[in-house]
RNA sequence: GGGGAGGUGGCUGAGUGGUCGAAAGCGUCCGCCUGCUAAGCGGAUAGGGGGUGUGAAACUCCCUCGAGGGUUCGAAUCCCUCCCUUCCCGCCA
């Protein structure tokens, strides 16, 4: 949410970020409501205050003659301070609804095509025989099974099975270890369903609730991301300077309704109504937000590396950015098989965006006023597409599929998933 | 699910109708004192919003004691509903 002064101040401003990544902003009608909130407002307090004056006389004198034109007063309070309670209601629904702004270095761009590649690593591998998609291998070898899953739940679900089942569980493992031991971050194990209030805190609502699950009858939301009751852990807390930045990690599943994506990557372990992923999440000092992006995508990088997939990373440009994002890069990773780039990653930073919704706030030093945090997140990484382009790149020319040196450890010291594994 | 207790500032915690945005303590900050540190002494210290206004300030008013509603001239305090925490009982992985 972006502040009501900013929008009184620079409505402009607001509107031509809005315009660029393509979202509407109701800024024109905020202004007008802001106005007769105010007065309404004013009025109001006109009302109260004179109210206050005369009940704290009447405390004194208890003076009778005072009670009728002090019972006049606090109708007149009552009537104007209904109504400002009910533009102000207005207000901040509609607030809800304006975009983030973006940093000046994001590209301005119309669509996925004005994305900028900002560096890649590696490159596209040579395996010397005609390489086959995940699916194909995964079924091959009876380590993913999608008609059972679709059986029992739906498309758009996925089975993993023996050394295919392994094999996410070690990659959760293998990225769980590097951020903590190495990154510097503190394990989460979050709740995997979430109330309304976080969810509007991370922007997930009002905006996308159709791209979430809701449980019936209740005020819970299957996470679409283990982002949502991260950034919420230290919601309405007041935190000390000294303790940021906070950074955490968390596996959880994740659960989308993919409600736009109709049609979009039916086949294979891609787009799933249920995935799982390894989030990164910063709350750092405002000062710090944007070199702390880059220090978390290169987090998120490392996994790549060092399971020796390539991938390029992709700076947003502000079509593809996103209601809630200051500054965004995807990363991707090659696929041999399906012979495109999989998105493994999306690294954001929110400014204070996040956390005026979320009420995340710390104290620079003592004495001075509390300021609102800048929230960061970014996927390091989601293990689905991670697994394509592991199976896909490490597959071998007799349909087996070599395991990464650096999960090895995690997989029992299992060298090739094959029929048997 | 049944019954009890409770939700107050950065923290602990008092406060059952007006003089309460709120005692006291802790923490923190400033000053004094001390060779330095500790101790001691004095002072300051909630958040949000409106108006006037400035380079910043300053002044002033309003709101906020879990959330929402009600009673009242007036509510942290009384009533109702809900949420959460905690204890006991029941059920249960």
């Amino acid at each position: 949410m972006l502040p009501l002064e900013l929008i009184r101040k620079d409505p402009e401003l607001v509107k031509r970020a809005a315009e660029l990544k393509g979202e509407p902003a109701p800024v024109d009608e905020i202004l007008r409501l802001d106005t007769r909130w105010r007065q309404a407002t004013a009025a109001a307090e006109l009302a109260r205050a004179e109210q206050n004056a005369l009940s704290k006389e009447f405390a004194k004198s208890k003076d009778q003659s005072l009670l009728p034109r002090m019972k006049r007063l606090g109708e007149s309070a009552k009537f104007h301070g209904a109504e400002a309670d009910r533009l102000r209601a207005e207000l901040d629904r509609l607030l809800l609804h304006v975009p983030n702004l973006f940093h000046e270095s994001v590209p301005v761009g119309e669509s996925e095509a004005d994305n900028v590649m900002v560096r890649e690593w590696g490159s596209r591998p040579q395996l010397g025989f005609e390489p086959r998609p995940h699916y194909d291998i995964g079924e091959a070898l009876d380590i993913m099974d999608f008609e059972r899953a679709a059986r029992v739940s739906g498309s758009r679900f996925a089975f993993l099975k023996g050394a295919g089942a392994r094999l996410e569980r070690a990659l959760v493992q293998f990225m769980l270890d590097l951020h903590t031991r190495e990154h510097g971050y503190t394990e989460l194990l979050p709740p995997f369903l979430v109330n309304t209030a976080s969810m509007l805190g991370t922007a997930n609502l009002p905006k996308f609730g159709d791209e979430a699950f809701r449980v019936e009858g209740r005020d819970l939301w299957l996470i679409p991301t283990a982002e949502v009751p991260m950034t919420n852990f230290h919601r309405d807390e007041m935190l000390d300077g000294s303790q940021l930045p906070l950074n955490y990690v968390a596996y959880s599943p994740c659960w989308r309704s993919e409600a736009g994506a109709a049609g979009k990557d039916t086949r294979g372990y891609i787009r799933m109504h249920q995935f799982s992923k390894v989030e990164l999440v910063k709350l750092v000092k405002p000062e710090a937000s944007l070199e702390a992006l880059e220090e978390l995508t290169g987090h998120a990088e490392v996994v790549l590396q060092r399971l020796g997939l390539h991938y390029q990373v992709m700076a947003m440009c502000t079509a593809d950015m996103g209601f809630a994002q200051y500054k965004k890069y995807d990363i991707n990773a090659w696929a041999p098989g399906l012979g495109r780039y999989l998105e493994v990653s999306s690294c954001s930073v929110f400014n204070d965006f996040q956390a005026r919704r979320a009420n995340l706030r710390y104290r620079p030093a003592p004495g001075q006023p509390p300021r609102f945090v800048h929230t960061l997140n970014g996927s390091a990484l989601a293990l689905t597409r991670t697994i394509d382009c592991v199976i896909e790149t490490y597959q071998q020319a007799d349909g087996t599929v070599a395991v990464p040196d650096v999960l090895k450890p995690y997989m029992g010291g299992l060298e090739y998933l094959g029929p048997t594994g």
